[in-house]
DNA sequence: ATGTTC
């Protein structure tokens, strides 16, 4: 049933399957395409099709894959009026994101030293599964959080007000209402802010090691040789239970308001109806702790670089950029020739804006926005800026990464410890982790070539390459 | 992703 309409575009037509109300559509090249109709991602990319008020398409960037209800990857915008809003479609590490941060510092300074400063890093933040953090709040104040995003961090002294302007939504939404996160939320975030997390969670210290676009690097400071640090983590298990407790609500919404599931995992309500409105106010808290969580553990690293490199290099390390990956957006969009709020889902996917969108800070508004691809563990990433093309294709969205070729059961299963840790070495790149099965389940091998991932979405027009950085230290969980 | 089966 799957079409390919044109070189990187494979469709489904309405009709395919009973209840679609829009067609699928899914960005990708010849060998990741079969890579996603070897498992169901593409069967999900159909069940979203048949969601109310779904407009346009049912679409997946290229680096899809399999996940709960909606695929990994998949991009999908609700009228606001007769739409819906669903937990599958944001997943349940909500606000699941990438920050990338810019040091002075260069590889041969960063070189001889690099062990010391993971191992620092390492301590300083807070990882693993369960892990607690160094802040200990209290109900009241841990509302405020979910309320004030990364502002609240920094108030506190976490970093500067100058970087709240280098993330998305500034690392706030106004939406969210603390009342109506469960206390059991709550309870599971009270220790947790400022502290990785695990699976494919990280902390990487890099070096640019190519540059694509001179002009548009320059402007953000990143030159050949020089180090970055990239940090990928989200909202903890504050943002788990928002999800598993809001699937619950929804699912009781989806009866009492007729939407017919053809995949359970895609309970929904109405936006506009009091279930839904709940969830979209605890979804931006949760979104607003993992903003905060990056902007606290912003700070341990500026900490942890002052204590291998001397005071100084702390305020000289700046925030390129803060993208979402799970999440959903009101957002004003073109439809059929008129431009209309939507309700954009994002679930593994990232926003896109391209130069000159009003929501850009003044810093960024003739390059576009950056978007944070980061790559498997011990291969690059990317720094790209949004092109017009997403906003023409793909509600201002693009990939979010390499996206799993393999389960992480499988990966652990065959996986070798020995060779990977070889394999890493042989390139260079240092280690800390605590757990064994984490490294395995984040095997290259797992993963898509993020290369080709992100081959797509150039020659889709939806991106520019800017820079590629290359691994030299890994923290993980 | 996740106090990895409240």
């Amino acid at each position: 049933m799957w079409k390919q309409v044109d070189k990187f575009v494979y469709e489904i037509p309405l009709g395919a399957k009973e209840g679609m109300r829009v067609p699928g559509r899914v960005f990708a090249s010849e060998t990741i395409f079969k890579q996603a109709e070897a498992d169901k991602a593409l069967e999900q990319v159909v069940n979203v099709a048949t969601l109310p008020g779904i407009l346009r398409y049912s679409l997946a960037m290229p680096d899809i894959h399999w996940g709960y209800g909606f695929p990994i990857g998949g991009v999908a915008a609700f009228d606001v009026d007769h739409g819906v809003i669903t937990p599958g479609g944001i997943g349940f590490d909500i606000n699941c994101g990438v920050r990338l941060l810019v040091t002075p510092l260069t590889e041969e300074q960063v070189r001889p030293k690099l062990g010391a400063l993971l191992d620092v890093l390492y301590k300083e933040v807070p990882s693993g599964v369960g892990s607690e953090g160094f802040i200990k709040l209290s109900v009241r104040e841990l509302d405020k959080v979910l309320e004030m995003g990364a502002k609240w961090a920094v108030e506190q002294g976490y970093g500067t007000f100058e970087d709240l302007e280098r993330l998305e939504s500034q690392g706030q939404l106004k939406g969210a209402d603390a009342s109506k996160v469960s206390k059991r939320a709550k309870e599971r975030g009270l220790e947790q802010l400022g502290t990785l997390g695990s699976g494919n969670h990280f902390l990487e210290v890099q070096k640019v090691d190519e540059i694509f676009d001179e002009a548009v690097a320059k402007q953000m400071g990143l030159s050949l040789g020089q180090v970055t640090i990239m940090l990928h983590t989200g909202s903890r298990g504050l943002g788990h239970q928002v999800a598993t407790d809001y699937i619950d609500v929804m699912l009781k919404a989806s009866k009492k308001y007729g939407i017919k599931l053809v995949d359970k995992q895609l309970a929904a309500a109405p936006f506009k109806s009091e279930e839904g409105q709940d969830y979209w106010a605890a979804m931006q808290c949760a979104a607003n702790f993992a903003w905060a969580n990056r902007q606290v553990i912003t700070d341990y690293i500026r900490k942890a670089f002052a204590k291998v490199f001397g005071n100084e290099i702390k305020d000289k390390i700046t925030v390129i950029y803060d993208v979402a990956h799970n999440i959903a957006k009101l957002e004003k969009h073109m439809v059929d020739g008129m431009e209309r709020e939507v309700v954009v889902h994002r679930k593994g996917a990232t926003r896109s804006f391209p130069a000159h969108h009003p929501e850009l800070p003044s810093i960024y508004e003739n390059t576009g926005q950056p978007v944070i691809i980061p790559g498997s563990m011990g291969s690059s990433s990317f720094l790209l800026v949004g092109l017009p093309g997403s906003m023409e294709q793909s509600w201002g969205s693009t990939c979010h990464g390499a996206g799993r070729v393999m389960s992480r059961k499988e990966a652990i299963r065959k996986g070798n410890y020995g060779t990977l840790m070889d394999s890493l070495g042989e390139k260079g790149i240092l280690v800390r982790s605590a757990e064994r099965e984490t490294l395995l389940e984040e095997a290259p091998e797992a993963y898509k070539d993020v290369d080709e991932v992100v081959h797509v979405v150039e020659e889709l027009g939806l991106n520019r390459k800017v820079a590629r950085m290359r691994p030299m230290g890994v923290v993980k969980g």
